[in-house]
DNA sequence: GTTAGTTTTAAACGCCTGTTTTAAACCAAC
DNA sequence: GTTGGTTTAAAACAGGCGTTTAAAACTAAC
């Protein structure tokens, strides 16, 4: 049932969410929006936190499905002929490409997913937070597991937070775009798309990965 | 006046925005852990909106005047014998430093400022990017500006969005360092502290900075 | 001691929030 | 055509929000 309640409500709540954050979107307005009485969101998604996760959802099942099976071809054509640095460009290349191929028709949900990240790290006891680890760590943990044998140097530790470094990059790039591109555009007049952004981000990423390690933790 | 009732507002206020984020925080709770008033908000910062700038004001203003103090320092005693590659890490040295001087005493502050730059540049019509840009966008042009020369490679147009870049490894991180740190302690037991975090970034936005520029925009 | 100005207090205001309720409409199956 | 189950509809609910009001308390000057 294309063009259903369900649906209205997902695509109005995605561009909503995705504009004003999740706390400033209303019910009200997303039902509005979406031409569907006050009391669906409730009745179909149990709550407003049930739509955030289907939102979500909606976004983040293709995309680790997709990344999942970049990364099993991956893994098993690998050739060692390469260096690590090409390797590291490699891995970025299919996370990037594993966004734009799930965004590619719906330019809201890359934001979201974003915002998402953003506010579930953001609130120090987030239920978002356990939601995604429990419904897609595995995806990610197979992401880092892949990318931590290309950087041997450093400790878990060291690794763990060079990743959170790059995922900083990924996310605020990707959760301000709009207002990254607002100022852009006037400065600039130049308009910079998501996916050249993905492709601008991926060498910024596989660099920032590979800086020298300084101090001793 | 210490301990007087507006800085009681302003030393609760920073915690609870710090943790909670500036909607999920009210103005009662914050009245509440401050042993104040409920209207003591309202009679002494006009609104809820104007206590935001003012706890931020307090950790930008001396930030931005030790920032401006250290680069002309750095300017005038500028020798060109270094490389471009350890004059970004100077610089980022400078911007490390500048932000952990004003948090040495204040722990709360800068996860507050890292939140505010975030927030600022995430709701899409934001008051707070417009107020951030009138106030203390003449000091963080002249970072730019020095931090310009010695990425001299790119355009305009790639400078302006690859320091964006490096925004987000700082901003992400410093607002979620609680999240953060809650995951490593978990994981790591070791604590990492904020200066630990700032040393960790530096050398890897230095990096991120330089990382080569491909496709043509 | 009275006065004038500032600060604090308690209470209420109007508004918006997510959610629930109860009835109506729909829709296929028999 | 009636029945049973699902979906929509309008209305109200209870609670939290930022803000305002008006009186009380405090503080200093004369």
């Amino acid at each position: 049932m294309p063009n259903s309640t369900i649906d209205r409500i997902l695509d109005a709540a995605e561009v909503e969410f995705a504009a004003h954050g999740f706390v400033e979107t209303s019910v009200r307005t997303i039902t509005a929006k979406a031409k569907v009485n006050l009391a669906a969101v409730n009745y179909h998604f149990g709550s407003k936190k049930g739509l955030i996760q289907a939102v979500t959802d909606r976004f983040l099942d293709p995309l680790t499905q997709h990344l999942q099976v970049q990364l099993n071809a991956y893994e098993e054509s690998a050739n060692k002929t390469k260096g690590d640095e090409q390797e590291l460009r490699v891995l970025f290349d299919i996370l990037a490409q594993s966004c734009q191929y799930v965004a590619q028709h719906n330019h809201h949900s890359l934001a979201v997913f974003a915002r998402l990240i953003n506010t579930a790290y953001s609130q120090s006891q987030g239920h978002l937070r356990k939601h995604l680890t429990q419904q897609y760590g595995a995806s990610f943990l197979y992401f880092m597991k892949l990318l931590r044998k290309h950087m041997p140097v450093m400790t878990n530790e060291q690794f763990f937070w060079r990743f959170h470094y790059l995922l900083g990059i990924l996310v605020f790039s990707l959760s301000s775009s709009e207002a990254l591109l607002a100022i852009c555009e006037r400065e600039y007049t130049s308009h910079r798309s998501l996916d050249q952004i993905m492709a601008d981000i991926v060498p910024v990423m596989a660099s920032a990965a590979q800086a020298p390690i300084i101090g001793a933790f």
